[in-house]
DNA sequence: CGGTATCCGATAGGATACTG
DNA sequence: CAGTATCCTATCGGATACCG
């Protein structure tokens, strides 16, 4: 039996890390707030840092480089003066499509669902009083 | 033209919100792990702290209320003595297979792209030895 | 058994100033 | 323009002790 747990338990794990992968990848303030804007064409540091609302200098470029790193991002530079850089979607973040559609359907699904809670939750306090 | 601008950025947010929420509920170090070891049937608190490797007692109880509170999880109460607490998923974390599923499978894809880029960078690198 | 209370270090992220 | 450097706060999560 303890050879059956074991064996339950690097299972687990191994479903597991995929999922915290994608997680990762996703996770933070401002990846997804980025990507949306690149999904509308390639862009320049500033202009992203205009359209996407509230971020520093700072989580901006940091964002860009783990997105970069995970090759979901390209950056290019033009050495012109002042340096131009643009910022674009690679091919392989357009498999990301999949993922974000489940997740924002789920997310809508999902309002609903404590909506419906917490109106059953007001008639149980209803029928109370 | 400003107007525009606007327009784009709301829905925007309006895009990103129910995403966000989806992200925010599986967020965390165990929220994933527990919920796993919840799918082969329901448990005693003691039981998913021994089967999720490495979960304090503190963390185990904040993120099954965190759940709870989602309403991915139910915990029952049997008023023996000792007293017996049970958790198990709920209907509504059926759901939640779909999501699991597309981020799993983009995970794999994920580390398979990863590991692509990564040759390609070490054949550029041999062949400038 | 099923937690809570307390403390602590690590990390995420914001504000501001500065640079090639 | 496209960032970096520095500093600061807040939240996350681990360790340990304790409780009904």
């Amino acid at each position: 039996m303890k050879k059956q747990e074991e064996k339950e338990h690097s299972e687990c794990m191994g479903i597991l890390r995929p999922i915290r992968d994608a997680l990762d990848v996703l996770n933070g303030k401002w990846k997804l707030p980025i990507i949306v804007a690149l999904t509308f064409g390639e862009k320049r540091f500033g202009e992203i840092s205009r359209e996407v609302n509230g971020v520093t200098d700072r989580m901006l470029s940091k964002e860009l480089r783990d997105l970069e790193l995970n090759g979901l991002v390209k950056r290019r530079v033009e050495n012109t003066y002042p340096v131009k850089v643009t910022y674009s979607l690679t091919p392989h973040s357009e498999s990301l499509k999949t993922v974000i559609a489940a997740l924002r359907d789920w997310g809508l699904l999902h309002r609903q669902e404590l909506l419906k809670e917490c109106s059953e939750k007001d008639s149980i306090v209803e029928s109370a009083s």
